[in-house]
DNA sequence: TGTATATATAAGCAAATCATTATATAATGA
DNA sequence: TCATTATATAATGATTTGCTTATATATACA
């Protein structure tokens, strides 16, 4: 009984992160590839720290992880988090974004350090 | 390219309304069952306009429809939406909410009208 | 026809959200 | 060591959200 509300509670939660087309279209390009913030800045043509707070927010409730190399804070997803199997279904129904970091490859803009 | 755009806006969307704990619970009760708005007050214990506003944004995208049946107006999931094929992939790993009808009719609160 | 019931909608308000600007921290490289 | 680059965080402000209260409308029923 409990447990059933928690868990409309929780996936509540992390639909109201997913509501939001930034935070989602960064979950369907980390599904496939990890990602530093600058990248995302790119992608997204947004400021620095907009993007630092999108992540924050996925971060805080342990969708996905930062992990500095060098210079960079790369991101990835959390294939532990207990809620990743929920995720994931959402994202695979999403279209591929990949799109997006050919665009920084060709632009000679990704980061591939390390 | 740009369908792909609209496509991630669309489904951000459809998940920001579902990133709220009253109007998920709605839709997954509403994927088994018809409901109209006094049920809805009796489960959720909340006000009857707040009701009403959740399910008009529901309505307003399509995801659900109203239906008069003499004295009340009755919502039900709009099978026929673009997007339901997704909806319902996501309602899919929610709990079952029906307990919550179950208590109504203990409570001899359901409506069976019609 | 008048009253009660079910619902929608409008207006107002507090809280949450998301961007911006400013600043701090950490690593790199000259 | 100093300047640059990458990032996080704090503070602020505009917008959005979700509730409440008040009111309008439609049906049912005596």
């Amino acid at each position: 009984m409990l447990k059933t509300a928690v868990e409309i509670d929780k996936a509540a939660m992390i639909l109201k992160l997913f509501g939001d087309r930034t935070r989602l279209t960064m979950m369907k390009i980390l599904d496939h590839h990890d990602c530093c913030v600058c990248e995302f800045v790119e992608i997204f043509q947004a400021s620095q720290p907009s993007i630092s707070q999108h992540l924050r927010k996925l971060r805080d409730v342990g969708l996905v992880r930062e992990e500095r190399r060098g210079q960079w804070i790369f991101y990835s997803i959390n294939k532990s988090n207990d809620y990743y199997p929920f995720v994931q279904k959402i994202l695979d129904q999403l279209p591929d974004q990949d799109h997006k970091l050919k665009e920084l490859e060709e632009q000679g803009t990704r980061i591939t350090c390390c």
